[in-house]
DNA sequence: CTCCCTGTCTATAACGTTATAGGCGAACCC
DNA sequence: GGGTTCGCCTATAACGTTATAGACAGGGAG
């Protein structure tokens, strides 16, 4: 039962002094090869481990990056994928996960208030970014560190890495077009997300492009609750049957929307053909007739992990970014 | 651009000692009400906030509790709910939530270790508990807090979260002998996991009392890939046309099964009948002719929380335990 | 021989907190 | 009036780390 060991305890070993010690495991160049070797032998051997405490209070480093995301309804889902990968990318860096959710009613800016006013982490990763989005205001204008899944207007300045929706948007009305349908039904993302609107733009490009009708469908999006969906989507079909393609922004409404046309007696193949966006090879599973376009969310987690400790450790460095273009199924 | 307001920033406005201002805040006997009333106005004002760092480094109460679960394939689902669940439980504490994950191929034992020899967490909570799981066995020889979902047999010594899988196994067969089935097919959980166990007890002893055949699905188990699920089953329904009810373990398991007795031209709620259990909420949304039993992970992960907390802050208490009896629909 | 440099190492202080021991005046007792 | 007790407060040290300034020996130059 002994006591942790702690840079005392290799002074103790070596006759070195404490600050020594640490500087020769900091390879400082003012400590001699031997030294250093003999330091790090004896810090190997009781197996050393650096106290985080102490360091985070001399330093004022965390060693933690936090991800604050929402992790509720459906969309857990993708988050929930996304921390994961995050901390896959995480593995094997000096960094600790912290997740701090916060839930529908709360205010998303409290834990990141709460992160930057306490400093309680190096650097946050946040995502579901929308136009003018205040967290990234608020990090921008206080110089924390952070990295976000999907962009704002002031893309520029932070780090970010983004799936390409408008890429999305065009690749899915022109498989649809390839199929010969004529007028499609797109179930969009909540526009209020930058992401939904790039991929209505795209949407919109490609059918004027190839000619083809994009009906949006009102008063539902993506996101919504099944039900809503499918029923506002038996509607829209029954004051629009010439409707003979669907475009869907999420696996879940792909899955409720594609109910709907059943309800009408329609065959998917035959009748319509659809194409959805998936981040978590839901469809491929259970609905594989869908046209699938594959969003790589382990992709983004590695890298939105390897963005934040770069904005972290080097902020002098030009911010990490990447636009990720859809896969083709 | 003022620094964070600190105890000397309160001994300074007060004129008290910061000793005396640590005391007042902590509510100390022998601090005059006067006194206590004065400090913690301030600390109100100014927006004190006691700086992680120096508590820990001071008391080594981390404020952390960390969750060690693996973060892949179907399973994630449930996991992630768990999570968001017990960052819900931990609203409102001063806990953080720390997430270590470890992937397959990892030691599941490593992020355990590593937690309590670096002491980086007040009390650990982790799930899918085994028989003799050596992280139990690890954490109880280290008397270090945690709280598992799941037991295993020295459940008594350590506080858990259960859902009654028994209970579960029992009220399935019931369910499809009262519509009257006579011979069950069952997707059952890894029996190396302590909930498995329990269900496929349940589901026998139920067997047993209504008169009912069940048949255990060889080769293949619940959190098993979606097509080798299928295509077992169709193996099995090829060999045994009796088969008239079906039990899953989960609402992924139940899907891809359900999907083999139709590939047979069965049709549920007809020809056969299935009881599958659902933490997610899966089931309702896409395949309501399935009778589904509910495991409600929100209360789960919250009493977690809470049993963790107070594994971490009052080690002398009866650890918390509950076992959590199936939800019918 | 003195002076200065260079290469190593060390002493000290500080980050913010809290446990411990002690100080000091006022009130109380005999 | 002297001693004790009580109520309230403070000084000090310590947790583990690292930045800073400085110490000390040996070597080279003048």
């Amino acid at each position: 039962m002994s006591a942790r060991p702690t840079l005392k305890t290799i002074a103790g070993l070596s006759g070195l002094a404490v600050a020594t010690v640490s500087r020769a495991l900091k390879d400082a160049p003012d400590i001699s090869a031997a030294t250093k070797q003999k330091v790090r032998q004896i810090a190997l051997e009781i197996g050393y481990v650096p106290d985080r405490a102490g360091v985070r209070l001399r330093t004022g480093k965390t060693n933690v990056i936090s991800v604050v995301m929402s992790t509720e309804h459906e969309m857990m889902n993708m988050t929930a994928r996304l921390i994961s990968a995050i901390a896959a990318g995480l593995r094997g860096t000096r960094y600790h996960l912290n997740m701090t959710p916060f839930f529908s009613g709360d205010d998303p800016m409290r834990p990141i208030r709460y992160i930057v006013e306490t400093a309680s982490a190096d650097a946050v990763i946040i995502n579901q970014v929308e136009p003018g989005d205040p967290r990234v205001e608020y990090m921008l204008a206080n110089g924390f560190p952070f990295a976000a899944h999907g962009r704002s207007e002031r893309a520029d300045e932070y780090p970010w890495f983004d799936f390409d929706n408008e890429a999305y948007g065009r690749l899915a009305v022109r498989k649809l077009a390839g199929r010969g349908r004529r007028r499609v039904l797109m179930v969009a993302p909540p526009l209020a997300q930058s992401y939904g609107r790039h991929m209505l733009d795209g949407a919109h490009a490609a059918a004027r492009q190839t000619g083809t009708t994009l009906v949006v469908a009102d008063r539902i999006t993506s996101d919504g609750r099944i039900d809503d969906i499918r029923s506002r989507v038996i509607e829209i079909l029954a004051g629009d049957p010439a409707i003979d393609g669907l475009l869907a922004a999420s696996p879940v409404a792909a899955m409720a929307a594609v109910g709907g046309f059943e309800a009408h007696g329609l065959r998917i193949g035959r009748d319509f053909d659809t194409v959805a966006k998936d981040a978590i090879d839901f469809l491929r599973l259970f609905r594989s007739e869908i046209m699938i376009v594959t969003e790589d969310v382990a992709r983004a987690g590695e890298f939105l992990a390897r963005a934040a400790i770069q904005a972290a450790t080097d902020p002098g460095r030009p911010p990490m970014q990447f636009l990720d273009g859809p896969a083709e199924d």
